[in-house]
RNA sequence: GGCCCCUUCGACUAGCGGUUAGGUCACCACCCUUUCAAGGUGGCGGCACGAGUUCGAAUCUCGUAGGGGUCACCA
């Protein structure tokens, strides 16, 4: 039997990372047995649907490398694959179900579902429909009808005895008491099919075996499985996964009021697709040795669910920025780590003379950044002349003029520019002065950055190039004698950010 | 509240009857060092609790507690 999965988001705002995280291990499950990953878009909401959000779900699953085999986008055999435009479809299953005694018609008003429930919650019952609608003959519902009582919805018939059994591929049997049920409304009054039994017609019809979900559909999968036997069909597999967690005291489920869980959200923050996607896959599962650090062909090679873990992960940012620091400076390859950082830079103005000093650059600020974007205060000196100096730079500069003056020279007259050079210039000077090296190059960082905490000086110098050198030594000096002409108070952030005023 | 699921360091996890309970993040210390990082070394810290099964339980069973999810014409 070939595997055929699906993600199944709901276009209702920002991407979320709960859909990530889903979609990811639907993925790897399905390239993992060489079958095929659908991408359904679950828009039977019409209240909350947004067609800005359609269009950057996809835009996430590309990003994220999670590319589906058949989707709104690209089409496939069993379309159309958004659920609005399978009315007809859902319609005439329903209506299959009604004619075989599975769903029934309900009239009931709104007016009376919430006086129903109160009156409920008052008497501390259990919440849910009473059957009012349930033995309504047909010529009743016809009646009905007649007089006008439309638009109806239609309700599933739960078996009022008995239990509902099924098996959750990672935890074993689940057993519902079929009067624990509720009469579920499948076909909404405006002719929409709600998620469940939309869910279950599209994955039949779609061919879907294995259904990975989160954990909170557990407590609807009752109602599934009943809707699958109602129509003779096979069931497919169900793993629920775990939960992604709030980082609160509690553990509770991921949401956008506690967490950013906007995938875009954490694109624009400088956060790498391969850090999320392997943090993601931290997240509930592990690599049989123990590794950390993989990407999605690694763990399409060694997934199993065997290896899924129950207990519901927190979401921890710090580890995700963790991840994202190792792939800036220890995996992506230099030239790949500059295409990436490139757009943030381009956004803050930064421009450069050649692709070699911005590699230089990314070389020694790597280790410095957890993001991308980061990459725009750490490297703001290396793009502008005219940075401002902080409060602890002018202190160095005041306290170091008669060594900027010396270096001045020295690297003037330095011929061969290059590490080893620079290194020895620094050392033999620091020597002849008989001072420590702090006392010689805290003014030079200063004088060069307009900072106090940088990349290490020999390097600095290096990359900056003898003209800069030279070029800032000097405008540090005639700060020190003159002020600079718009020695304005700078606030931290202007350093920051390399705007200057 | 009913029903369902879950439970190893603060966080992510390894463990699937016999281990001094291992690793990673975070945190702390030290080393390296001109500063900031990175890196190296070490440290802190855990099997929710109680019974039972067993020669032997983190691992199996039951109970208790705690947490989560779900009870919509949302998914």
């Amino acid at each position: 039997m070939s595997v055929v999965t699906r993600i199944a988001p709901s276009p209702t705002g920002d991407p979320h990372v709960g859909t990530a995280y889903i979609g990811l291990f639907n993925y790897v499950f399905a390239k993992k047995h060489g079958g095929k990953f659908i991408l359904r878009i679950e828009d039977t909401d019409r209240e909350r649907y947004n067609a800005d959000s359609e269009m950057r779900i996809f835009k996430m699953m590309h990003w994220l490398g999670l590319n589906p085999d058949e989707s709104p986008e690209i089409g496939g055999p069993n379309g159309p694959y958004q659920q609005s435009e399978r009315l007809e479809i859902y319609k005439k299953h329903a209506l299959d179900l009604v004619e075989s005694g599975h769903l029934y018609p309900c009239f009931c008003s709104e007016e009376r579902l919430l006086k129903l429930r109160e009156e409920q919650k008052r008497r501390k019952q259990p919440l849910g429909y009473d059957g009012f609608c349930r033995n309504l003959s047909k010529e009743e519902a016809g009646a009905c009808m007649a007089a006008g009582k439309e638009p109806y919805v239609l309700r599933l018939k739960a078996p009022s005895e008995g239990e509902t059994v099924f098996r959750d591929e990672l935890r074993g049997q689940i057993r519902f008491k079929n009067s624990d049920i509720r009469d579920g409304i499948m076909l909404k009054s405006d002719g929409y099919p709600t998620y469940h039994l939309a869910n279950v017609i599209d994955d039949h019809l779609m061919g879907v075996t294995h259904v990975l979900r989160a954990e909170e559909w557990i407590t609807s999968t009752p109602i599934h499985v009943l809707l699958y036997r109602a129509f003779g069909w096979d069931e497919p597999k169900f793993i629920h996964m775990p939960l992604l967690r709030n980082p609160d005291a509690n553990k509770s489920k991921i949401s956008k009021r506690k967490l950013d869980t906007s995938v875009d959200s954490y694109r624009d923050q400088g956060i790498l697709p391969e850090a999320l996607i392997n943090f993601l896959g931290n997240m509930g599962w592990s690599m049989p040795d123990g590794r950390e650090f993989f990407g999605l062909k690694d763990m399409i090679k060694e997934f199993s669910i065997e290896r899924i873990s129950l207990g519901g992960p927190v979401f921890d940012l710090k580890k995700l920025r963790f991840f994202n620091a190792r792939y800036l400076r220890d995996i992506l390859s230099l030239e790949d780590l500059a295409e990436r950082v490139k757009p943030f830079l381009e956004a803050a103005g930064y421009d450069w003379d050649d692709e070699d000093y911005l590699l230089d650059i990314l070389d020694i600020l790597k280790s410095r950044a957890e993001t991308l974007t980061e990459f725009v205060p750490h490297g703001a000196y290396f793009f502008h002349e005219d940075f401002s100096y902080d409060e602890q730079a002018k202190k160095k500069l005041a306290a170091g003029q008669k060594y900027l003056e010396d270096l001045e020279r020295e690297f003037a007259l330095l011929e061969s520019y290059d590490e080893d050079s620079i290194d020895d210039l620094i050392h033999d000077y620091v020597q002849s002065q008989s001072v420590g090296m702090g006392k010689v190059l805290q003014p030079l960082r200063a004088a060069l950055t307009g900072v106090s905490n940088s990349p290490s000086m020999t390097e600095l110098i290096s990359v900056l190039g003898k003209q800069r050198v030279l070029k800032r030594i000097g405008r540090a000096l005639s700060y020190i004698t003159a002020g600079l002409p718009d020695d304005k108070p700078q606030k931290p952030e202007a350093v920051k950010t390399g705007a200057v005023s």
